[in-house]
DNA sequence: TCTGGGGTCCTAGGACCC
DNA sequence: TCTGGGGTCCTAGGACCC
C-alpha cells in the first residue's frame, strides 16, 4: 500500500504563505525568465489559465482579471520544499522524495484500518507546520495512490481519498490522466478504443506491451492493483545539467562564454554537492526555434575527461572550448548549456596510467574547491566566482525575472518583520 | 518583443566480439 | 537452393515525469 503527497498548487501556495491579503486572489507563476505559465491558484484555474500558457498571451487576462504574476523563485520553493520533507521523514520511516512538492509513502507496517486516518493527521501536520496544503491519495500501488490524489483534488476537493475499495473511480478517469501516460501515449490508447483508466485496467498487459513497451504493461499491472513499483532510495544523479534562456538574444561571443561560465559553476556545485566527478562534459547552444524570421541553429559537441574531475577552473576551461567550437557569428543565439556526465563516486576515482597531473596538484585543486565552496556556503553564493563568469554588473544574458517575490526563507534581509500593536 | 529547466527509461539498429 | 548463435556496447530518438 502507498500515499503519495502532493502540495496543492505548490508554487502558487509558496507565494501566497507570506502573503496573506491574496488569499483569494487568482495567483500564477511563471516559468525562469517570465516565459510561460508553471503554478497557478485555483481561481486562475478557474479564469481559464492553462499549464504552460505563455505569459505574453494570457497578458490580456491577467490585466482584465486582476491576476497576480509572480517570477519563479525557486530558493523560496525549494526551502518549502524541504520543510514539508522533514515533516513527512520524521513522521513516517519510509517515505520516497519523488518531486520538490511530492513524497511516496510505503505504508505497509501500518494496518489497512489505519491508513485514512494517519494520512488526515498527516494531511493536518504539514499543514500547521508549513502552512502549505497537501492532499495524499492511497492505494495498492503507486499508480493507483496517484490517481487517488487525482480524484481527492479534482473530483471530491478532500485532503485525502482512499482508492483501495473504490475501485469505480476508474471510470471516471480519462486515460491521459494516468501517472505514465503522455500525451502521444493517451492519443494512441484513444486510437485502440482505450479511453479510461478502468478500459486501460482491462486489456491485455502483453499485447499493450508489444504495442507500446514494458512501461505499458506496469502501469496495467499496477492500475490493477499489482503494485510493480516500489519506494525508491534517492540515488546521486547520473548526469547533471544546468543551461537557461538568455534574457535577451545574444550574438557575440564573450557574453555566451560569460553565461556558459556561470552554468558551468552551478552545475559544479551540484555535482560537489553529491559527491561525484565528472567524465564526460558536454556543451549545447542554440537559437531560439520560435522566432521564424531569424535563421535557426542548434549544435552539440562535448568529449570524454581523461582525469574525472569536480575543479571547477578545469570544468569551466573545456567548456569554453567546446564553445569555440560550436559558436558561429551571425546567428542570434537564446540559450546555452552544459552537461556533466558519467558522474563517478568521488571516492571511487581511477587514476589515469599516463595521468601528467600530480599528486600535489590534486590535492591543491581539492582544498581550492572546499575553500569555494565554504565561502560561498557563508557569505551566499557568488560570493566569490571565476572571473569567466563576467566583472560587470550589467549581464544582457540574464534572465529576467521582473515579478519575484523576496527570499523570504532563506536570506537575512528579506525575512518579513511582522509589528503587532 | 515575448514560448522553462532538469531529469530518467526504453528501444532499435549498427558495430563489434567469439 | 543454401548463409549460426549468442552476446556487449554505443548512440540516437522517442517517450515519459515534475
Amino acid at each position: 500500500m502507498y500515499a503519495i503527497v502532493d502540495a496543492n498548487n505548490f508554487y502558487a501556495s509558496c507565494e501566497r504563505l507570506f502573503n496573506p491579503t491574496l488569499a483569494k486572489t487568482p495567483i500564477v507563476v511563471l516559468s525562469n525568465n517570465d516565459g510561460c505559465v508553471i503554478a497557478r491558484s485555483n481561481e486562475a484555474k478557474a479564469l481559464g489559465l492553462k499549464m504552460g500558457d505563455p505569459y505574453f498571451q494570457i497578458k490580456h487576462l491577467v490585466n482584465k482579471h486582476a491576476i497576480k504574476v509572480f517570477s519563479s523563485n525557486y530558493a523560496f520553493y525549494g526551502d518549502m520544499s524541504n520543510r514539508i520533507m522533514t515533516v513527512l521523514e520524521s513522521n513516517w520511516p519510509e517515505t520516497e522524495v519523488y518531486s520538490i512538492d511530492e513524497a511516496f509513502l510505503c505504508l505497509n507496517s501500518l494496518p489497512q484500518s489505519q491508513h485514512t486516518f494517519f494520512c488526515e493527521q498527516l494531511q493536518k501536520k504539514v499543514r500547521q507546520y508549513t502552512g502549505i496544503p497537501v492532499s495524499i491519495g492511497i492505494g495498492p500501488s503507486k499508480t493507483l495512490a496517484k490517481l487517488a490524489n487525482h480524484v481527492a483534488k479534482k473530483q471530491l476537493k478532500a485532503p485525502v481519498f482512499n482508492i483501495t475499495s473504490e475501485r469505480q473511480w476508474l471510470q471516471q478517469i480519462e486515460v491521459g490522466d494516468v501517472w505514465g501516460i503522455g500525451r502521444k501515449w493517451g492519443q494512441k490508447l484513444n486510437r485502440l478504443g482505450v479511453y479510461t483508466a478502468y478500459d486501460l485496467s482491462m486489456v491485455e498487459a502483453r499485447t499493450f506491451k508489444r504495442k507500446f513497451n514494458v512501461i505499458m504493461e506496469r502501469t496495467i499491472l499496477e492500475l490493477r492493483g499489482i503494485s510493480c513499483i516500489a519506494i525508491e532510495k534517492s540515488e546521486p544523479k547520473k548526469e547533471i545539467v544546468s543551461s537557461k534562456s538568455f534574457g535577451q538574444l545574444q550574438t557575440e561571443f564573450n557574453p555566451i562564454a560569460e553565461a556558459l561560465s556561470s552554468y558551468a559553476a552551478r552545475a559544479v556545485e551540484k555535482m560537489r554537492k553529491q559527491g561525484s566527478l565528472a567524465s564526460t562534459i558536454s556543451v549545447f547552444i542554440r537559437t531560439n526555434p520560435f522566432r521564424k524570421d531569424l535563421p535557426y541553429y542548434s549544435k552539440s559537441t562535448g568529449f570524454q575527461l581523461i582525469n574525472p574531475t569536480d575543479d571547477v577552473r578545469a570544468i569551466t576551461k573545456y567548456a569554453k572550448m567546446c564553445l569555440r567550437q560550436i559558436y558561429r557569428q551571425g546567428y542570434h543565439y537564446k540559450k546555452v548549456g552544459i552537461m556533466l556526465g558519467e558522474l563517478i563516486n568521488n571516492t571511487q576515482c581511477q587514476f589515469n596510467l599516463f595521468d601528467s597531473q600530480s599528486d600535489e596538484d590534486k590535492e591543491q585543486s581539492d582544498k581550492l574547491m572546499q575553500v569555494l565552496t565554504d565561502i560561498n556556503h557563508k557569505f551566499g553564493r557568488h560570493a566569490i566566482h571565476l572571473a569567466a563568469e563576467g566583472v560587470n554588473r550589467y549581464q544582457p544574458w540574464k534572465m529576467r525575472s521582473t515579478f519575484k517575490s523576496p527570499h523570504y526563507t532563506t536570506n537575512w534581509h528579506d525575512i518579513p518583520v511582522v509589528y503587532a500593536n
